[in-house]
DNA sequence: GCAAAAAGATGAAACGTTTCGCTTTCGTCT
DNA sequence: AGACGAAAGCGAAACGTTTCATCTTTTTGC
């Protein structure tokens, strides 16, 4: 909250605007020598109808607008005037314009944050940490869904980028390289922008994600290790980098131990049953996929799911079916942390840097925000953890 | 857009003149402690590119300032101007500055939304018709999470306030009726807020949220129609407004059909033990109440739990425990909408119109930023639907 | 105590719009 | 053809800041 700021920032002022019955007119305080003395009030209804601008602080003061803009920005005055200004902006509940600040400085001190839904818990805690990140270095981040839409994703970053932020985290879904060229470019300067979770293929772009490759491998090999040679794996939808990543690591697992791979990912309907299942990244395919999988002639012993609302739905559709995860069936999901620590047998999880996922994006946004010239597109590659709670007992 | 490669972009050429080692990175929004002398000022960092402005559009159109921006605004010009100014805008790339706009018009044609979370879905839901309502009339949306933090709760409010925003939706928590009045006549005019969810006693305001009461009222009521008289309920915080409305529903159920209440909110740990349960609305909540609930010397026969988390928390604990909800034991949740339909047996759930909430909540605010003056306080409770899934058996 | 340097204060010029009050132009009707 | 009202175009003045380039005051070093 407070800053490290010195003296007072009328942006904070916080029990001020107790608006006291104006007396009627301005009254300077002890007035020394200063040349202009205040005489005119600026308008008698100013109570009520105008906002007292940095012209009304002037006034009060007797000091010149440059010298209140100075201190309000942070900087020096003596410290008779810092007393007088700082009267004057409490008695007249001033508060900085942003607009105004803005159409100056060409800087809003805001960041614009443009993700797929606001209804699951791995975005809500990524935002959690971006947004105290950000905040801690004085920006302040606002969110919006495109809710899985193109058109929406497309319109809320050109808005964004309009003229009201000073950069953008995006986790990004439909939209292509080219268009998203076009809107970091769509400035003077090229708009500082970050993607999370997922990267754009064209697109070069500091890039927060997780190693999903390993992290699929690490979850199958782990299966493979208690055993199975059968495993299953529900994906989302492929055209999501970090989906597509997560599948490559499960096949290379598979390869790298010598296992063959169902009859691939196109080969559904063959005369051998798909083992990769592609969902939507929703709880219903979680539940669907598993279902799915129980019904084949010859099921899988083992299962990776691989995110949080899939999960729920996979863990749902197996107790309905009293399917003991863990035990009657491998399994490994992926983000339900606190289910998998509540739910006995434990459950094997991979869990997701999601915090500091939050605050690597907020601090390579920061840096390039304030101009620093980085070696160019800064991919960070966060490990994810997996909570092993495979049990002696295999297949 | 033509900026894309019709010429060389000049960014590369911006480290420009002198190249010295300019250390200082912008500064946030407040100087660090002032000590040394001034040392070179941030100008450093110049854009070479500028953005073109309506002043552009001007020269280039051969017309004035003042036509541009009618016809920007919607107003007429001849045919023959039209095309001209259409050719210059996108011959220039020109996007108006909404900063600019901004200061003139004192409206941003932009929201602010104010949440405790962005991990739950029910919020999540709310947000996807609000915006959509918003967006419809041209107003853009701004999401922010004050994470369950009382001083952010109020920090969040202020930015917001401070110059971004035409208007405000809100679902509060920690924050007082004075604040919020303060909050509302920080500017010239009142700015326009609307409640959802809960409502803050004191603070008269347009709110849009649901008939708690009758909504545990039904959910108990079924239940003890179905044949049970010792019924449990989970609820939330109490300084929630909507969590203690809930808890009053269940209370006044009971009393309306002659069922003693245990032994009330305080009688903790009496002879008798507490059939009503204060969660934090988590799913932790859910779990371990039930736990607590399962293993009471004489445990309820039917439950009733209170949002969306606890009733997961619920859910999977029965699971855990092989109770089987609906069968072995009474229950109603909430908002589980997707989980109450997969489940077998199908669970009982209040639901609630989410989106209806926030396309009532975008409404009114829309009625309000427009200046219309309605009837004072405009409230609206809406009916939540029982999704019935009570069977004939019964304890 | 004096000059020089540092620090502080100031007026004015932006920033990119919208809007007010006029002037010009354009159809239209006698 | 002339006149006239309506429609369209225009210059200039805001909106509330920040930030130059100058002045003025204070501090400092000797």
């Amino acid at each position: 909250m407070s800053d490290g700021n010195t003296h007072f920032s009328p942006e904070q002022q916080s029990e001020t605007s107790e608006k006291q019955p104006f007396s009627g007119h301005f009254h300077a305080p002890t007035h020394p020598k200063r040349k202009k003395p205040v005489e005119t009030p600026p308008t008698a209804v100013r109570q009520v109808i105008t906002l007292s601008t940095i012209k009304d602080v002037s006034k009060f003061s007797g000091l010149s607008l440059a010298t209140i803009s100075k201190y309000l920005n942070g900087g020096n005055v003596r410290d008779e005037n810092r007393q007088r200004i700082d009267e004057a902006v409490t008695a007249l509940g001033y508060r900085v314009n942003r607009n105004a600040r803005s159409l100056k400085t060409n800087r809003t001190m805001t960041v614009g944050v443009v993700m797929p839904t606001l209804s699951v818990p791995f975005f809500g805690s990524v935002l959690s940490s971006l947004d105290q990140t950000l905040r801690e270095a004085g920006y302040t981040s606002f969110v919006c869904s495109y809710d899985f839409d193109r058109d929406l994703e497309l319109e809320k970053l050109r808005v964004l980028c309009n003229n009201n932020v000073d950069g953008i985290v995006l986790a990004a879904q439909h939209v292509s390289a080219r268009e998203l060229n076009e809107i970091r470019n769509s400035r003077g300067s090229e708009m500082p922008m970050v993607l999370v979770d997922r990267t754009i293929s064209g697109f070069v772009c500091d890039s927060i994600v997780i190693d999903n490759l390993n992290a699929t491998y690490g979850a199958v090999e782990q299966l493979i290790n208690a055993g199975h040679r059968h495993i299953g794996i529900i994906v989302g939808p492929l055209d999501i980098s970090t989906a597509n990543e997560r599948m490559v690591g499960y096949r290379r697992a598979l390869e790298d131990y010598g296992i063959e791979i169902s009859s691939g990912l196109h080969g559904k309907g063959g005369a051998q049953e798909d083992l990769i299942q592609i969902g939507r990244y929703d709880f219903e395919s979680g539940y669907r996929q598993f279902n799915h999988f129980m019904d084949m002639k010859k099921p899988p012993t083992a299962l990776c799911v691989t995110n949080y609302d899939m999960t729920m739905g996979a863990v749902t559709a197996a107790h309905e079916r009293n399917v003991i995860l863990g035990k009657d069936i491998g399994f490994v999901g992926f983000d339900a942390v606190d289910l998998c620590r509540i739910v006995s047998p434990p459950l094997s999880i991979v869990e997701q840097p999601t915090q500091l996922m939050g605050q690597k994006a907020g601090e390579i946004l920061l840096k390039r925000m304030a101009g620093e010239t980085l070696p160019h597109p800064q991919v960070i590659r966060l490990k994810s953890y997996l909570h092993n709670r495979i049990y002696q007992e295999q297949k």
